[in-house]
DNA sequence: GCGAATCGTTCATCTTGTGAATGATGTATT
DNA sequence: AATACATCATTCACAAGATGAACGATTCGC
């Protein structure tokens, strides 16, 4: 059975960056957000290997994320080369757009399903993210 | 319910397109030839058109193909402005290992599941395709 | 204390994609 | 038939996203 799955995760990313262009994000923005909330403050590091991605890319991302007030940004003062990022209440009001936003595009996405089978989606995509050791 | 649908697709195309660099292929390359492949030789506007594209992008995309012996590019001798792709019987191939590789991602990320869960998927991600237009 | 490792940042660079300019060809109007 | 306009492919300059190397500020092991 093909499902041609790599095809259609580019068209359904695409449809998630569009739909989160009204909020000045990026997916990556949001997958720091939802980091932060899942597992609390973290070192740039930290969140530069949990997103499996460059430490300078990290900077950007919090560069604007800090720009938009989601987060906050200090110094860890038992090691003072640690840049500790968390979420701030604007962030998580922010994440909470996110998710209205997410769900949307679910309604749209699945709009033709039964209840049933959403279930059953739901837990294939659980599943999903587990194996990628994401927090959904 | 928070598929977290958009995260996901990410993870996914990140996947497939890792999955396909030994075929000296990105996902781009693919979905011109499924093109070519479902509606027969088509000019490279029409391709632009079918893919979202700029027509700029189809040009690095055929020279490609074409290196790699997949397509052939041949002038229109009714309008010869236009030049016109195929899949070649090496891009049936090539596409055939492409859909080997699909398979496998398939398999990889849907193994856990029972077949009632496969086929629900399945007609999800049919009726998601069908939604964009996509041949699958 | 001193050398080595770690963290964040900057910078040069690569890749992917777009849009404007161009040249070749085709179409329509007169 | 000639001229103006539209269309197609191509090239070029450029923007955005991401990487990796170099660097400065720290901290750790000894």
């Amino acid at each position: 059975m093909a499902f041609r799955i790599g095809t259609l995760g580019a068209i359904v990313t695409e449809r998630f960056t569009a739909a989160i262009v009204p909020l000045d994000l990026k997916p990556k923005h949001v997958g720091l957000m939802t980091l932060l909330e899942a597992r609390g403050a973290a070192s740039q590091l930290d969140v530069a290997r949990a997103m499996g991605v460059a430490p300078s890319l990290v900077v950007t991302l919090a560069d604007h994320l800090e720009r938009l007030g989601a987060i906050s940004r200090v110094r860890d003062p038992d090691d003072r080369r640690r840049q500790v990022l968390d979420l701030t209440d604007d962030g998580r009001a922010l994440l909470g757009r996110c998710l209205e936003v997410t769900l949307e595009l679910d309604a749209e996405l699945t709009g033709g399903l039964g209840p049933g089978d959403r279930a059953v989606l739901a837990k294939v995509l659980g599943a999903l993210a587990a194996q990628a050791g994401l927090p959904i």
